[in-house]
DNA sequence: GCCGTTATAGCACGGGCGGGCTAAATTCGT
DNA sequence: ACGAATTTAGCCCGCCCGTGCTATAACGGC
């Protein structure tokens, strides 16, 4: 019958153009117009397999979601397979370095991420996948700080509740600053706080 | 001669109302128009003291920028005035604290802060104006460092770089969360979570 | 009371925006 | 080969934007 197109594939094509254009430009830039462009296809076309602006822009930043937690995941698993490892401390390390910005990859979706978490202040729409993310990423950090409290690496008296604030202020503050200063601090740089954070912790 | 009137006070009572605009809806809504409403004033009268929508932007960042700064340094005074005071350490802790979204007219500028940061990344002319603001946190917190090494409590072989870093992360990752998750955290988690950062910097 | 200066207001243009809608091209099942 | 369903493309409207420009109002020195 019609043309046949695998639909999902082209959202997510158009959604990479949407980043693209966000990280180039901005999230303010984002325009039908200028992701359509972008993208290669004419606006009609983009219109197509989304309603409208803002289901396009949810969209992305569901993508965008999706894959951050692919990539953690992929990291979290290691960590459960080997509950007493010698090396737990080193898996503990690349699991929170997942959430820095510390290739080029990684930077651009640091990027993204703070576009998309700024907007959805003043944009309801995007407030739910925000809060997710964020929460997303509290649990994570608890579910660490305790896992490595049992595991030993951690003290028994540690207060989670405040270091898991503390150490996703830290994460957070990391990528803030390697996007918004990025000729400030180097990949280097947030290993050598990021170790030495944890250092902190199990010596106290 | 003519209808007198002053027009820095003008000039302020306009950036007000940019920043009202920007903290209810977003920066990307402070418009000539927008702001002019805000302010009470027609469009042809706002343009009377900014030559152009970007001018009256980068006055509002620096007035933001001025305001943070007259902040800060009022409680960095006493702690030059009291070199080996007791109780210096609940003065570096007020200090810190002024970087901090505690109440509602510093929740409000980090509202703001993070609004002009973030759109200085795609917007050269903000530029100079957001390095300026982050190279002057930085160096205060890195003289806080240090002088808490010379003057007792933080030990002499601190990491003064990377111990900078990782507080000025902490700063901005506590506003951050702050801003974007206001429900999430609470002055007081702001307050425990600084000292515990205190106190392990000292114990360490 | 008048004049010159400044403050205030507003119109108009060109451009980008989202979105309603229609028309054309494409391609698979028959 | 034909036709139905889908994809692609594009026009057009109303809205908001920054800005160039002009007209009116307000007021202090003479």
């Amino acid at each position: 019958m019609p043309k046949i197109v695998d639909p999902e594939a082209r959202r997510r094509a158009v959604a990479d153009a949407v980043f693209r254009v966000a990280r180039r430009d901005g999230l303010e830039n984002a325009s039908l117009r200028n992701v359509a462009d972008e993208a290669g296809l004419a606006v009609g076309s983009v219109r197509h397999y989304f309603a409208s602006h803002s289901e396009l822009m949810l969209f992305a930043m569901r993508e965008l979601t999706r894959r951050v937690e692919v990539r953690v995941r992929s990291r979290v698993e290691p960590l459960l397979a080997a509950p007493g490892g010698p090396d737990r401390a080193s898996l503990v390390e690349e699991l929170l370095a997942e959430l820095l910005p510390l290739d080029a990859a990684r930077h651009d979706e640091a990027v993204l991420w703070l576009a998309f978490t700024t907007a959805a202040r003043v944009r309801p729409e995007l407030r739910p996948r925000a809060d997710e993310l964020h929460t997303g990423m509290r649990e994570m950090v608890e579910q660490v700080l305790r896992g490595g409290q049992r595991q030993g690496g951690f003290p028994e008296d540690l207060d989670v509740p405040a270091e898991t604030l503390r150490l996703v202020a830290l994460l957070d503050g990391l990528a803030l600053t390697a996007v918004l200063q990025p000729d400030r601090i180097t990949p280097d740089d947030m290993w050598r706080v990021l170790r030495l954070h944890l250092r902190s912790l199990r010596g106290a």
